[in-house]
DNA sequence: TTTCGGGTTATAT
DNA sequence: ATATAACCCGAAA
């Protein structure tokens, strides 16, 4: 009865589910892979997912969570690789653009804190560490002011002394280790489960073994119990395609039949069984499907819901996983002390583990309550299933021209920008060209005048201040919610290489880091009309609250306006602030004096040119400040 | 391009 | 008015 119809918009449900197993076994697969270093096989892994999520999948709520994972273990992976560029938007190298990724996956699904900054503390680490070991030692002194900034810690000291020797040969940072402790990171977050797929394709090779000598059956049956079956000389555990083809295929007919009725299922016994028995030619294969069937009908009931995350997991028999126990926990074990490393880094100013238990309660009840028995890994206490659910879409920052001081580009710039301004720079933005566009370029008579004139006029500050570093959270972008409808929409091809990751690494991010700036409540500083800028600021600086004050500046003409225009600071002498001295002072420590450009890239001085930092040293050294 | 040192200017006192 | 930190400029590498 409606024949033709029901079968077509079948197939795509069918596909979908279908699809989702193949995601699933290929999620599981590359983990598993990688936690076995074939790091070859795993990219291939991940390249075969990356085209299977170009079709429609049906999404389980944990399915992109691990996809983001596996994308994350991939940047890990190249690590080494520096010459590697994921997104060409923001050209940074595959360990940076990991730590990105992370911050992401960190927003959009939320992970325990403590994890989270392990393994950002550790990724920082390692790429730092990195271009050490590259030889690259004024990239790695950037990479160290990046992202250990200011407080001293006992990792940056070793780095920063590595650094200073040009010591490439230190082997103070296991690499091998480190992905180890990623590994280790991604599997407490995730439970890849043993997937459905491999199961089933486990219970029929057994079913085969059986057939084929019943001698040996018993013998074979537990190796492949313990996952390094290959009843032909196969050293990989269980022939991948081939049979998981066969596997599928099948499945997907029974799964047709069921979902519309019965007679086709019959068909569908009777094509299962020919298939079989053209390749092996046995019955017993029917046992098996039979459960199969079982589970199927199972999740059929489940499949409007969605919730399935890996409907027949509980099941047939516990079959022991894949040898997953040994090796998790070691590295499990294992990455704790290597943490105990990242945690010298993290202890300092991180201020917040009680957000990571009450969290974990939540997860692990969530979790408990969706899939109670599980492994017997202490892990499962610890896995988060699908923690926020609107686990989609990052948070795309805008993206914001990264600085570019052309003063020339100011005059066409006046014109153009008034009109094809975006909210962004607006407020800010505006009133520099309005100062600036009456005496076009006189390169030396600055403007000063006007822009004095103009300045006090009307309330620029509450604009000013309004922007501030957003909180990046946008709600739902596209389909927090929806998740259940759309099994496509996990991002399509989140998970391979090139072209994937647009979503997830555009957010910029750049400036509007990760510090955990001390949440002070200022702020509203900001916007000194003019000059009492200076002497609010002083007073500022001389109750010892400078700091703040400066980062929040900084972050504030980050993320908005600044964007030159205000060419040296529109006629104002700005003092040196005491942060930037510092910064200064390290810079001249690292690299030592007369490298400014370097100085100042590595620190990313706002609105100082080089010979500025030239010019504060030597009042400093007149000051005797040096 | 970057660095350097002398010269200029804005600002606090 | 003066001192000086911040900034500018042209030369040199």
């Amino acid at each position: 009865m409606a024949a033709k119809k029901c079968v077509n918009s079948d197939l795509v449900s069918v596909e979908r589910v279908v699809n989702r197993w193949i995601v699933d076994y290929n999620l599981s697969l590359a983990l598993e892979l990688f936690k076995k270093q074939q790091f070859e096989d795993f990219n291939e892994v991940r390249n075969v997912l990356s085209v299977v999520m170009k079709r429609p999948v049906e999404a389980t709520s944990d399915m992109p969570l691990k996809i983001r994972m596996l994308q994350f273990l991939g940047r890990i992976n190249e690590g080494e690789n520096l010459e590697l560029i994921y997104d060409p938007g923001t050209p940074v190298t595959p360990l940076e653009s990991a730590l990105l990724l992370l911050e992401n996956i960190m927003e959009a699904f939320g992970i325990p804190q403590q994890d989270w900054e392990d393994a950002s503390n550790s990724l920082k680490v390692m790429i730092v560490a990195t271009f050490i070991k590259n030889g690259n030692f004024d990239k790695a002194a950037q990479m160290l002011n990046k992202y250990f900034p200011k407080p001293v810690g006992r990792v940056r000291n070793i780095l920063e002394g590595l650094i200073r020797q040009k010591n490439k040969t230190s082997n103070s940072f296991s690499f091998q280790l480190f992905k180890q402790e990623m590994l280790a990171f991604v599997q407490r977050l995730c439970y890849f489960d043993v997937p459905f797929s491999y199961r089933a394709a486990q219970e029929l090779l057994t079913m085969r073994l059986e057939v084929d000598g019943d001698d040996d059956a018993e013998e074979i049956e537990q190796e492949v119990t313990n996952a390094t079956p290959s009843p032909q000389k196969n050293p990989v555990p269980f022939q991948p395609c081939k049979h998981l083809i066969i596997l599928r295929s099948r499945l997907e007919s029974v799964y047709n039949a069921l979902s519309e009725d019965e007679k086709t299922f019959a068909q569908l016994e009777q094509e299962v069984e020919t298939e079989i028995q053209d390749r092996d030619g046995l019955h017993l294969e029917h046992s098996s499907d039979s459960e199969t069937l079982d589970d199927l009908n199972a999740e059929r009931a489940d499949l409007p819901q969605r919730n399935v995350c890996s409907p027949m997991e509980a099941s047939p028999a516990e079959q022991p996983p894949q040898t997953d126990d040994g090796p998790q926990i070691q590295a499990r074990s294992l990455s704790k002390e290597h943490y105990t490393v990242a945690r010298l880094v993290t202890e300092p100013d991180s201020q917040s583990s009680s957000q990571y238990t009450t969290g974990l309660e939540e997860l692990e009840t969530e979790a408990g309550t969706e899939k109670p028995p599980q492994v017997p890994d202490g892990s499962s206490e610890k896995e988060l299933q699908c923690p926020v659910s609107d686990g989609e879409t990052a948070i795309p920052t805008p993206k914001r021209p990264r600085r570019s001081k052309k003063t020339a580009a100011r005059a066409a710039a006046s014109v153009l920008e008034t009109s094809s301004d975006s909210e962004d720079n607006s407020v800010e933005k505006r009133k520099e060209m309005q100062e600036e566009t009456p005496p076009c370029q006189s390169n030396k008579s600055k403007s000063r005048n006007s822009g004095t004139s103009k300045r006090h006029s009307s309330g620029l500050q509450d604009d000013y201040i309004t922007p501030v570093k957003r909180p990046v959270r946008q709600p739902s972008t596209g389909s927090s919610k929806k998740k259940s409808s759309t099994g496509r929409s996990i991002s399509p091809e989140s998970v391979g290489e090139s072209p994937i990751t647009e979503s997830c690494l555009d957010s910029p991010s750049g400036p509007c880091h990760q510090h955990p700036v001390p949440q002070k409540s200022s702020t509203p500083e900001q916007a000194f009309p003019n000059t009492k800028w200076k002497s609010l600021f002083r007073t500022a600086k001389e109750s010892k609250v400078t700091w703040n004050n400066e980062e929040m500046e900084f972050l504030l003409k980050d993320t908005k306006g600044s964007n030159e225009s205000i060419k040296s600071n529109s006629g104002h002498k700005r003092k040196w602030t005491d942060q930037e001295t510092e910064m200064l002072k390290e810079g001249v420590k690292t690299f030592g004096e007369g490298n400014w450009s370097k100085i100042k890239s590595y620190y990313d001085f706002k609105d100082r040119t080089n010979v500025n930092l030239k010019d504060r040293w030597r009042t400093m050294k007149n000051l005797k400040m040096v």
